[in-house]
DNA sequence: AAGGCCTTGTGAACGAGTGCACAAAGTCGC
DNA sequence: GCGACTTTGTGCACTCGTTCACAAGGCCTT
């Protein structure tokens, strides 16, 4: 369920603002999604629900972590301290609710022995221990792209199962490994591809009515 | 059709590599995707394969650009310069094809008159002003939580119809304008939660059993 | 020039996910 | 304590995207 962290941060939100219960539809509202949907999504964890009241935020807080996982602590490692590397080492989203930035990485020797966000950077070199001695069942690849693939085989011979990816490149992991991508250039392209159709359509009006029929995104 | 990003790179990759013609077998793989998806996806472009060969690259790199609107330069200003900011600033994969880097724009004082990735600060009171002069087309919120809407609002005063947010919030806007979200911290809670259940779910037996039933991500 | 071979393009079945609409169920006021 | 109201949980229909399987069609060898 990719939904479910959506509607742990708008249940945070409404914490913060002390509210203390909150319905399907109010909720819904606040994540961006139907409230049929809503309902069916958490009716999946059991029913924490009060019919005539709605949700206790606190509970439904609760539950849905454990769902998720974020009851334990997990364990991370970024590799690549370039310009994202670091973006990523300082945001305070991760530390904040479960996960622990453990590591460092970078091929650079210079960066070596850096210290970002309260973490020495290490080498490279002692991927494999740095793995087995913290525990990391994260990796977070923030290389350049003609070192991803070989970053992630070592992460994942070392028995990560669960990488995150940065690289704009597709990565093939053997089956049982989770890879997540986030590409910040498809993003934008895909934005600009819907920026050109409310335009009207790369160019001439014989091309444009095949648009019209083409699968909305 | 979010998938055509993805097939350009791994069009240009092959196109690297000197290989001149490819066939949807080869391609899918490539990008990650089933074989019989990429040929549905591409004819919906327009017939630009031969039968029995394949696609030839480079035509096929150019029309899936044209489609994409990438023929043509995209103006991009980018709010908030923290750590994200200047990491989306210094990334090459902007710039490179089709996204023009104009402005960087931020709250506070102390970094307006800086420089970064060639591009000097300046400070968001300037926010309508810019985008006019530079005729920005998308906007990237970079900027905290708390200040995103107020900045999305303006941005969308102004005109911008292309909105690609990095903020832990949930934008609301009118119709027409499209947001796209990149939450870090949610892909984390999603490799978290396969972990977990790769694991053998949160607890006891008793909830693991409804788990094999749930939705798969 | 003709047949075999290979790959595209697509019809059709399938499955997952979505949204509607309503019954079940609990609360609150009287 | 009882009835009306509110909101959950869910059966059902539907839409959308995916996948299989194959016919249509172009190239290359003989």
């Amino acid at each position: 369920m990719a939904r479910l962290p959506v509607y742990l941060r708008a249940l945070h939100s409404l914490q913060d603002r002390g509210i203390a219960t909150v319905s399907s539809e109010e909720l819904a509202a606040a994540a961006g999604v139907n409230s049929a949907k809503l309902r069916k999504d958490l009716s999946h964890l059991g029913s924490y629900g009060t019919r005539g009241v709605g949700y206790e935020v606190e509970y439904l807080i609760y539950q849905i972590s454990r769902e998720l996982g974020l009851t334990q602590d997990w364990v991370v490692a970024i590799i690549g301290v370039g310009n994202l590397g670091r973006a990523l080492a300082g945001y305070g989203g991760f530390a904040s609710r479960g996960f622990r930035m453990a590591s460092l990485l970078d091929a650079d020797p210079r960066l070596v022995g850096e210290r970002i966000a309260g973490i020495d950077v290490e080498h490279i070199d002692r991927l494999e221990t740095v793995i087995a001695e913290h525990g990391v069942s994260i990796a977070v690849i923030a290389t350049p792209a003609v070192a991803a693939q070989e970053v992630c085989d070592r992460v994942v011979a070392s028995g990560v199962t669960s990488v995150l990816n940065f690289a704009p490149i597709v990565l093939s992991v053997p089956d049982g490994v989770d890879v997540r991508k986030v590409d910040l250039s498809i993003e934008l392209q895909i934005l600009a591809f819907h920026e050109q159709r409310k335009a009207g359509g790369p160019m001439g009006e014989q091309v444009e009515r095949e648009y019209v029929e083409a699968v909305e995104l």
